[in-house]
DNA sequence: AAGGTGACAGGGT
DNA sequence: TACCCTGCCACCT
């Protein structure tokens, strides 16, 4: 099974987001110049085959926790968030822009 | 090979 | 402000 380029890409981009801090889809479709914020969605999807890539901090634009249906337990990403200090409720972050995490601000190349 | 799906985003109503 | 419809592109059946 080959790995394609832009999946890989996602994983090392959503590895960089700090503990406690949220990105989107969209963001990281953005700064890899994908086209499309589904792309992002599907590599996370296949991230937990692949490596230890923190996909709970990656959310959509809405701030709610929308792959959260794709992990182990449905309530697990909100855990994990909780316990990095990000507070979650009704399935959506609180503070959402304060926890707001960009590529740029770690990983400029 | 063609059609449908999907962890999204943006604009319009 | 909230909900609905459309556009996006790769993967799956």
């Amino acid at each position: 099974m080959k790995k394609r380029n832009y999946i890989n890409e996602v994983y090392e981009v959503t590895k960089c987001i700090p503990e406690g801090r949220i990105t989107t889809y969209g963001t990281i479709a953005a700064f890899l110049g994908l086209g499309s914020a589904r792309m992002v969605g599907w590599a996370l999807n296949k991230s937990f085959s692949e490596d230890d890539v923190p996909a709970h901090r990656v959310v959509n634009r809405k701030g709610e926790l929308s792959g959260r249906v794709h992990f182990p337990n449905p309530t697990m990403m909100q855990e994990l968030l909780e316990a990095e200090g990000v507070k979650v409720e009704n399935d959506k972050v609180v503070d959402f822009d304060r926890h707001y995490w960009h590529p740029e601000m770690s990983m400029e190349e």
